[in-house]
DNA sequence: CGGACCCTTGATAGAACTCAATTCATGTGG
DNA sequence: CCACATGAATTGAGTTCTATCAAGGGTCCG
């Protein structure tokens, strides 16, 4: 009865939409911090006060279940707005992966979460609207996946990301990657040295890939 | 290094909030149309034109991947708003799973998606944010989660979507609960009478649930 | 009464997890 | 400069969980 015809006209070319906002936003910044890698931006529980344009480094957002799971639901890049909730107290952490420079903006001053009738800019409207985007798209992943799939998403997400065209540099260890696709590091190591055999991919290092066959990688994700 | 340690204070009685909208917002509907059970309300790939309320009955919004697997990213309530989206063109599905009536806006009207700097809102920025949170707390089920826990909490999910105290009543059959907590419709009658058999629900019939334990069932997904 | 769905249950298979051992890379100190 | 310690990644063996395949039971409706 139902058909899904039309979804072969949506063909855009980039499968990952990009999170980055114009500098423009970064003028209204009020403060600029740096963050060691590992620590924390902001954790789940707490007050939102800030949102954040990254500057400089990589971030991992993420939750955690009272025992011990983890799960990342984004990880953010050089220009990539964060920090955005719909309640007063951060639903998820942000940690820094790597060394990293945020920029921070009182939400209040961008975002009127509050007030009824309240307006916002467009520069907050597409981040929001573009998450929303990515998390769909993940949510497809984690649903209706498997492993290999999940991990040659992953490599097409992180090239587009960083638009290189053959090397992809990884800024985080197996085990965020596993609770970003929701498998454990084992199977993360396993389907890479898989995609390997195959011959789409070629370790140059644990934290370097690159492509051979970037279109056979994104045959299998559609 | 990390701790966990704030997000014990988040604790929001309701776990999965509502999209809901005042209905302030349907005064600017345009169109008010009627679906049949099993139609589709707007299909994947499609332009977007509209946006919509849903005014009466049950809709399911779906993926699809090219050989047919399904997901459900959501399912929608009367009062609730669907259609919202980042780009030109649907990147999913909305089918009625009952006889709906929607209302139905120009997006333009109320979300001017294009041009920069344009204003937004309020209505639209909570639909948005909602929208965004539950997609994080759908990310967090189906990345780490079990079959049975993610039972437990669609049940959860759909007992506060209908503010019933005791009494569920499913308007999708097993295979839409299945496409949208990422398992198979077997799984999902397995789970059901599983919790069943702990003495957590009843089946009153195989779309009426009785919530004997809603203690236990909150306690399962935290 | 018969047929179409939908749901449940059982048996089996397969994918990913867990646990454990090994290798690799990096950095430190003798 | 090399030995060694540390943390990360890979690989293997065995187990667990969920999917798959198949059969049977309910319920609604013509």
């Amino acid at each position: 009865m139902l058909t899904q015809s039309a979804h072969t006209a949506q063909t855009a070319r980039t499968y990952f939409p990009q999170l980055s906002v114009e500098p423009r936003l970064s003028e209204s910044a009020e403060t600029l911090s740096s963050h060691a890698a590992g620590c924390e931006i902001f954790a789940q529980g707490e007050p939102v006060r800030k949102m954040y344009r990254l500057e400089n480094g990589v971030v991992r957002i993420c939750r955690f279940l009272q025992d011990g799971r983890r799960h990342i639901s984004a990880f953010h890049f050089p220009g990539d707005v964060f920090g955005l909730e719909a309640e007063d107290c951060h639903s998820v952490s942000a940690e820094a992966i790597t060394p990293v420079r945020v920029a921070g903006f009182r939400t209040t001053n961008v975002v009127p979460m509050r007030g009824r009738d309240d307006q916002v800019t467009g520069d907050m409207w597409r981040v929001a609207l573009r998450s929303l985007t990515q998390s769909q798209e993940h949510l497809l992943l984690l649903g209706r996946r498997n492993a290999l799939e999940r991990v040659a998403s992953f490599i097409v997400e992180m090239a587009e990301r960083q638009d290189s065209a053959r090397l992809v540099e990884l800024a985080m260890p197996r085990v965020d990657i596993a609770d970003y696709l929701g498998l454990t590091l084992e199977t993360i190591s396993r389907m890479l040295t898989q995609l390997k055999d195959m011959g789409l991919i070629r370790l140059r290092s644990s934290r370097r890939i690159e492509l051979l066959d970037l279109e056979a990688l994104e045959d299998m994700i559609y």
